[in-house]
DNA sequence: GCCAACGTTGGC
DNA sequence: GCCAACGTTGGC
């Protein structure tokens, strides 16, 4: 069992978009390692924090769960979509996806206020220069983020 | 295989 | 809108 954080714009898709639609598949990646973790790494059942960016205050906006295990992401092939790979075929697709389900929502907790917590000092996301969409999250972190969550 | 140029991310 | 940081691209 492993635990991520997953970025996601609010404008986009948020955390009420998710318990709306309550599971979506997460296309769109288009960054080699965040890629990775999805398909290498995600299992059914793993934990994830669902983080907005970009946004006027960005932060951990609620619980996810992955649903599914990777599998080849559709919009790679959607010649007139924005995420499309003229590289990418069927026989040898590039990029790919899970599926996430809704948990829950929780209090906001922000971007500054993790960043005051030394016991996440070395959450990814606090990184500097930190921009990749999926990263792990280790297990003390978890767990310590889901206490202050309460 | 190097590396400059370019595009994107994302907080502020 | 700015800009630092980073990933990708493509010429050589």
């Amino acid at each position: 069992m492993r635990y991520w954080l997953m970025k996601s714009e609010p404008a986009e898709f948020s955390i009420d978009d998710l318990a709306r639609e309550g599971q979506v598949a997460w296309f769109g990646v288009r960054n080699y390692q965040a890629r990775n973790f999805m398909r290498d790494q995600m299992r059914v059942g793993d934990g994830v924090l669902f983080y907005h960016s970009s946004c006027p205050e960005p932060g951990i906006a609620g619980l996810a769960q992955v649903s599914t295990l990777a599998y080849p992401d559709e919009t790679q092939f959607e010649a007139d979509g924005k995420y499309f790979d003229p590289k990418a075929t069927r026989e040898n697709p590039r990029w790919f996806n899970v599926e996430v389900k809704y948990v829950r929502h929780t209090q906001l907790l922000s971007l500054g206020e993790l960043r005051g917590h030394p016991e996440l000092a070395t959450l990814r996301i606090l990184a500097r220069g930190n921009r990749l969409s999926i990263t792990p999250v280790d297990p003390d972190e978890w767990n310590f983020i889901l206490k202050l969550l309460g």
